[in-house]
DNA sequence: CTCTATGCAAATAATTTGCAAGCAC
DNA sequence: GTGCTTGCAAATTATTTGCATAGAG
C-alpha cells in the first residue's frame, strides 16, 4: 500500500484499519477494475478475514474520499472500482466472450464537450464510455 | 401502436396481448428510454392493470424480437428500454440533479473504432457512451 | 384446443442499513 | 476513552423463475 494513500486516509479523518488496508493493497495490485465480489474472492485468497459488507463500506469511504473510482462497465448489473492514484482519466473495453477488462489509452471525448453542450444545453459533468467485443483470444 | 411493429411481433410468433400491446405504446409515446419501473408508473396512469413482472417479461421478449433496445444509463443501477423503431444508433445526457435525460444527435465514435482495435487488439462489437451533468432548468 | 402469456409467490443478486461489540488513535 | 469500524442479521432494490390459470390464434 503506497505511502501517499496511507496519509490520505490519515488526513481524511478515517482510519487505518486492518481491513481498509487489505482492500486498498488488492485494488494497488489490480489489472483492471474489480467488482466487490472480485475483490471478496481476492482477498479470501490473501486469507484476510473480511465480510463482504466490509467491502462495500471500504469501497464507499474510499470513494468518498476521492481514493478510487466507482465505475459501471457496459451492460453489467454490478459496479466496479479502482484506484484512482495516478491514473489519467480512461475507459475501457470489456470481452464479451470472457469477460476480459483491457485499458483505453485516450479519452476521445474531451473535444466533444462543447459540442454537446451547445446542442443539449445540458453542461457537461461527467461521461462513461465502455466498449465490448472479443479479445484476441476470443476472436 | 404503429403497424409495422405489430406485424413484427406477429411474425416473430409472439403474441399481440392486452400488455404487450400498452407496453409498446407507452414505450413509443416516451421521450427518453423507460425504466421497468417507470413503465408502470406510467401504465398505471393509463388504468393498465398490469403485474410488474409482466413488463419485465414483455420487454425481455421485445429485446428478443429486436424491437426494444436495453441499455443502462451512467452510474445508474437499472436498465431502460427504448424503442429501436427508426431510431438511428445514438446516445444520451442524463441530468445529476432532477434526473433529465435528453438523446444525442451524433455518435462521435465510428471512426474510432479502427484506432481502438489497433491499440487494444480487440475486436470491438458495441459501445456504450453515456453524460451526464446538469440539464437547463438545473443549472 | 394448443401453446404462449400472465399473475402471484418466492427465489436471486447486488447493495444498504441497524445495532452491539471491536479497534484505531 | 471516544468515535470510527466491523460483523452479523435483516432490509432494500432490481430482476428472475416456478407454477397454475387465462387468453391469443
Amino acid at each position: 500500500m503506497k505511502a501517499s494513500v496511507k496519509d490520505e486516509i490519515r488526513a481524511s479523518g478515517k482510519r487505518l484499519t486492518r481491513t481498509r488496508k487489505a482492500v486498498v493493497a488488492v485494488l494497488e495490485s489490480a489489472k483492471y477494475p474489480l467488482s466487490p465480489a472480485e475483490l471478496y474472492a481476492l482477498l479470501q485468497r490473501r486469507k484476510v478475514a473480511i465480510d463482504p459488507v466490509t467491502i462495500y463500506r471500504n469501497l464507499s469511504a474510499l470513494k468518498s474520499i476521492g481514493l478510487v473510482r466507482q465505475l459501471k462497465l457496459h451492460q453489467e448489473d454490478q459496479f466496479r472500482y479502482e484506484m484512482k492514484e495516478g491514473r489519467e482519466h480512461h475507459h475501457h473495453i470489456r470481452c464479451k466472450s470472457c469477460g476480459k477488462i483491457a485499458d483505453l489509452l485516450l479519452c476521445p471525448l474531451k473535444k466533444l464537450t462543447a459540442m454537446i453542450e451547445r446542442e443539449t444545453r445540458f453542461v457537461v459533468g461527467d461521461h462513461s464510455l465502455e466498449f465490448s467485443g472479443w479479445c484476441p483470444r476470443c476472436q
